[in-house]
DNA sequence: GCCGATGCTGAAGATCCGCTGAAGACGGCA
DNA sequence: TGCCGTCTTCAGCGGATCTTCAGCATCGGC
């Protein structure tokens, strides 16, 4: 399990580097804000613990940035016990878990734990191809930015389709998953909403990310097109 | 916050209820071990307040499985005061904090607040959505400073979409959550409590926070509509 | 270039879904 | 018990969405 410890006391860094390393997790250290939005950014981890008071860029302004680049490792913050501390805040910045100083090492460990627990059970839900982005679970979808409604059919084919990115998948198989229905049904439904749905995320965009493979289904361009 | 209580007195668990009620604790009762391991199985709650004395399974069994099915509430254990009490069996088996009959009830609140801090519940207290406010503690919303008057029913949902804010939420999962009642409920309830929802924090300010994912539910703008 | 197979797309009718007002049921409270 | 606010059920409306169909375009092999 990878940790990453953005906290600029260095003696209070290194005991949690030591400790952390002994509790099996793999750490990496970073001592001010920017340093670790870039390391965040950088690299896949699994949880971060991340101080409120550091030189550069707070804790809130580093969270808001990793949320809305779209990361979504577990983040735990740690709050010094005078310091002014907005719980509301720290929530609303995309936060997970928050812990005060001085805390219990003992408790860290468990919070981490249970953070990597709930992160992973969280089902994957933004797929971001380019410029192209789908988001399940708010079931939206955008272009450059730009929102694009879909119908529920378009969107279950698109989702469907994103998830398997870069492979080519048969209309076959989009019928039993999108319709849950037999082998016996209208793959012309698939390329009508197939047409659709380039409609809407290619055409008036200039792009190609809905690609035909003839004889084996579709593909979503894993560069959005 | 939800709160369960598991206390086989019924005098002491009415009063507990209503008394936590009072609090601003969401409260529900079980008064045997079985019930109490059914329910606190089948809902998340935030802290549970389990007797050790039961009848069908007591206090350490409901609290070992609940541990070994995952559960990670906070959980306080009652104790009769002349009743064989073990406080190592207890921690062992994964109680948080206990408390010994007879108990003052500020003391109980204080411990159960404590606790839930420190389980640290990530549910924010207060969700922020552009000028509207929902906070869960107080059961207040308010929109541009304005305080909106709203149902029970009507705030649960509310309550339930911004803890979500942002995803798409099916109609299904709020009956679940909100009724708890089976799947087999009519959703038309939901349209309705949302038609009035609507009515009432989005049409007197021109706003539409409230969403229609047709065919998947409905999401609360993260933004505020 | 021809041809069959495959895929695309516009139109139209059928269907599904969500919204809303109203009526009755329910429950708390005096 | 009667009142009042709240909740649920019901039915109809209106519109979005889905599917089917038919004709046209494109592709690949010859």
């Amino acid at each position: 399990m990878r940790v990453l410890v953005v906290e600029d006391e260095r003696r209070l860094a290194q005991a949690l580097r030591l400790g952390l390393t002994a509790e099996g997790f793999t750490v990496d250290l970073a001592h001010d804000g920017l340093t670790g939005l870039a390391r965040a950014t950088d690299h896949a981890y699994d949880v971060i613990v991340l101080d409120i008071m550091l030189p550069g860029l707070n804790g809130y302004r580093v969270c808001s940035r990793l949320r809305a680049a779209g990361s979504d490792a577990g983040i735990l913050m740690l709050t010094a016990k005078d310091g002014e501390w907005d719980e509301a805040e720290a929530l609303d910045t995309g936060a997970d878990d928050y812990l005060s100083k001085p805390f219990s090492f003992v408790v860290l460990v468990a919070r981490l734990r249970a953070l990597a627990r709930r992160i992973g059970t969280r089902a994957p839900r933004r797929t971001v191809l380019g410029d192209l982005v789908v988001d399940s679970a708010a079931r939206t979808c955008t272009r450059a930015g730009t929102g694009i409604a879909l119908t529920p059919r378009e969107f279950a084919v698109l989702d469907h389709l994103a998830r398997r990115a870069g492979e080519a998948v048969s209309k076959r198989e989009i019928l039993e998953q999108v319709w849950d229905s037999g082998p016996d049904s209208d793959p012309n439904t698939v390329e009508v909403h197939i047409s659709a749905l380039r409609r809407k995320i290619d055409t008036p965009f200039g792009r190609a990310a809905v690609q035909t493979v003839r004889g084996a289904g579709y593909r979503l361009a894993a560069d959005g097109g």
